[in-house]
DNA sequence: TGTACATCAGTGAACGCGCGTTCACTGATGTAC
DNA sequence: TGTACATCAGTGAACGCGCGTTCACTGATGTAC
């Protein structure tokens, strides 16, 4: 049965939100088509009316969650502009840590990304930078330096988050640890970069 | 036919290291049964008289590739202990970016060792403490800085060389970027925790 | 040391299974008049 | 506005394929005498 332009979008976006949480709790490997259309509340067939293959979602539902993420790192708090500290609070915290499926698709999918086309590294690749220049805004100190630190900081949020969830299952006090330590770290670096009045210990 | 014991102990080995190269470059589930056996010069069917599983082989492999990876950065250079900075630049590279089935299994597999069970993730989890520890030997202050600074250092280079990998097809700047960065602000990390006398840039 | 035989790593055909994808069909939607 | 009909998102059975795993068999090795 035909269905209402309205009603095509809304599955469309369903397919898209189940593949991103899906395809960053289990990896794009480990989860299949059936699984995806069910939870968007489709059949499998419908899939491919609205994507030529399983690789085209993922690229997409991959892209949304870089954005969605984004979004959450960049949206004011109480009304200020977020601080350093308020993006490492958040990025790695164990409830970011814990929810695979709802949190940033860099983190839960870098090294599989790694492997995969440019149909999902290009977006993968433009959320990196955004984020870098997200973190460029919130140091001081010349050009250069401000963009190695930013580099940096967004890598280490990324490998921290990882290395957290790797290692939660055999050690958790260990990747409890991770966290607090590539948070206070991060967070001394950017305060470093500052005039020395507002430096010091978060 | 029956093999000797020493052709036994051959064959394992040479599934585990093909077993390992294929899975850091493609992923667990990117990579069959037979062109493991194929490449390490066996048939498929001879892998279940030394593995339970491909599981079982997952977790030998990946450990295996732990191991490895750790030596290569603990073995002396020139007579002398490594420095940090001599960690910083072999695991930093290009080469390393750009070799991912003889790199470091953490670096290759970080976010999908967060997926596997326990048998997997237990290996990763010991070396990630152990390149800790050799890290924090490397630094000085006091035990608590050098422990946090130690895991974030960690931290950094995991998600550095991920980060590298990932925008390395849709933005190749950007990924040199990245090495050099992280290479340059995390050296700087380790010597500003030394005396005056040793600090500066690279 | 030499001979007879039990062992078992490795072979390769075969297995069931779930995957991604295709396709004839359905029927409510949206359009042409 | 009301009616007739073309459209096409979604259905669900079916497809081939490659996967991980099993198993009867082989034959050189290693052992018992």
């Amino acid at each position: 049965m035909k269905v209402s332009k309205k009603k095509v979008a809304e599955n469309r976006d369903a397919l898209v939100q189940a593949a991103g949480r899906l395809f960053r709790e289990r990896g794009i490997d480990g989860v299949g088509i059936a699984e995806i259309c069910q939870q968007a509340g489709l059949t499998h067939g419908a899939l491919y009316a609205q994507f030529p293959s399983k690789e085209a979602l993922a690229a997409e539902a991959l892209a949304g969650g870089l954005i969605r993420s984004h979004a959450r790192m960049t949206a004011p708090i109480e009304g200020r502009e977020p601080t350093l500290t308020d993006s490492l609070d958040y990025y790695l915290s164990s409830q970011h840590r814990d929810n695979l499926g709802g949190g940033c698709a860099m983190a839960a999918s870098a090294s599989e990304i790694a492997r995969q086309g440019k149909a999902v590294s290009a977006p993968f690749t433009d959320g990196f930078a955004k984020q870098v220049g997200v973190i460029e805004r919130t140091l001081s100190g010349s050009a250069t330096d401000r963009r190695e630190q930013a580099l940096t900081i967004v890598a280490a949020m990324i490998g921290g988050i990882a290395a957290a969830r790797a290692t939660a299952k055999a050690n958790p006090a260990l990747s409890d640890d991770i966290l607090v330590a590539v948070r206070r770290v991060l967070g001394e670096l950017g305060a470093a970069a500052k005039p020395a009045a507002t430096r010091g210990p978060r």
